[in-house]
DNA sequence: CCATGTGAACAAATTCACAGCA
DNA sequence: TGCTGTGAATTTGTTCACATGG
């Protein structure tokens, strides 16, 4: 069916966001929605949804809009949503016990079914549906749970080693949390996430005008 | 000093990646980079390190490159650093409770000076250098402590009200953790964190190319 | 010399505006 | 009629290549 143009990061971003609109709106009872009663409700652009959406096919009927409950389906499937992807946790602070509870009730395409920590203290904890493992075990975990993606929210000292790990049992998709500059590998998707970008980005708007 | 022109977001962005980069060079002991030094440690772009710098300023020193501290300082003070950012965390789960740590041993920039839940279980408990309060005392906290900055961690369905709040007692740069469209208000600054679009970009370089 | 700073060339992304279809 | 889908126009962002100056 789907095959896929290159699409950019920014455009890929924006699909997310559009998915989010629209299981608000089937929550609220609407079956269809046009582009500019999209963008009106959540501050987008009609041309520019419009413009996201065709790059895969005709999903709208003209006159009339986009039918909530099937461009839904769609966006869900073209984000690869319809696979369950098995994650493991590598560090189980307070940061990491979020993403295992807020994985927990989520619909399902994102599942944590293992974390692990150093800190002996930690391991054996229940944590959502987990037991904390020892984080030697980390290759044995990924190994027999079928684990495809990795997160890491361990502090930076730890972060790179955690990080070839990980690549070494079979992962090649990671989410990082730690301010580090992972190293490069072509075949490896890193997905960074650093909370002081997001406050600095706040704290600029506030400076002294001198 | 710094009349600062337009600048973009993604350029913003950049600058604070920039100044990680120089702290961690600054630890190792490196005085002075060049752009291409730069770029090979950090996988940047040298042209687009010149230009992003050369916007306000000139930082460097021709044949040389840029002095690690100097450099350091001018984005430091440029990001709205050289303040003191006090903020309140609306909501202490996990992930309020992370950021409650993680903004205590930071540089200081950003200090977490209260943080407020509506669950009585966790009204008390000690997080970090705070003591959790009642969401009701938000508007004393807020005009008490001197807070100009809020980051809501709580469920969706009290993002809204709690943003109404925080809105109304003057605050006017938020961290948004909750998935859901806050009302726009063309004086309030938000910045808005959702996990699942990160994963989903993982997600959608896994799917199935069918 | 060597690396910055910068105008000019290029590329990407967004917006416009309208043809085409239910 | 009304909204999609889309080429064309515009704006924004990035890269190139070189003159400039320590």
């Amino acid at each position: 069916m789907s095959l896929i143009p290159d699409i950019s990061p920014l455009t890929l971003n924006r699909l997310s966001v559009y998915l989010r609109c629209l299981r608000i709106l089937e929550a609220e009872g609407e079956t269809k929605v046009s582009s500019g009663a999209l963008a009106d409700r959540f501050e987008l652009s009609p041309a520019q949804i419009r413009k996201d959406l065709a790059h895969f096919g005709e999903f709208g009927v003209r006159g009339v809009g986009y039918d909530v409950e099937s461009l839904g389906a769609h966006l869900h499937e073209l984000l690869g949503l319809n696979a369950q992807h098995n994650l493991v946790v590598v560090g189980i602070g307070n940061l990491g016990s979020a993403l295992c509870s807020f994985l927990g009730f989520n619909d399902s395409s994102f599942r944590v079914v293992a974390g692990v920590d150093a800190d002996p203290e930690r391991v054996g904890k229940q944590v959502g549906d987990i037991t904390v493992q020892p984080l030697e075990a980390l290759e044995t975990v990924v190994e027999s749970a079928g684990i495809e993606m990795g997160v890491l929210t361990i502090p930076p000292e730890a972060a790179t080693q955690c990080y070839e790990r990980l690549v070494a049992s079979g992962i090649r998709s990671i989410l990082n949390f730690a301010a580090v500059q992972l190293p490069h590998r072509s075949d490896v998707r890193v997905k960074n996430v650093d909370f002081r970008v997001f406050l600095e980005e706040l704290a600029f708007f506030r400076r002294d005008p001198s």
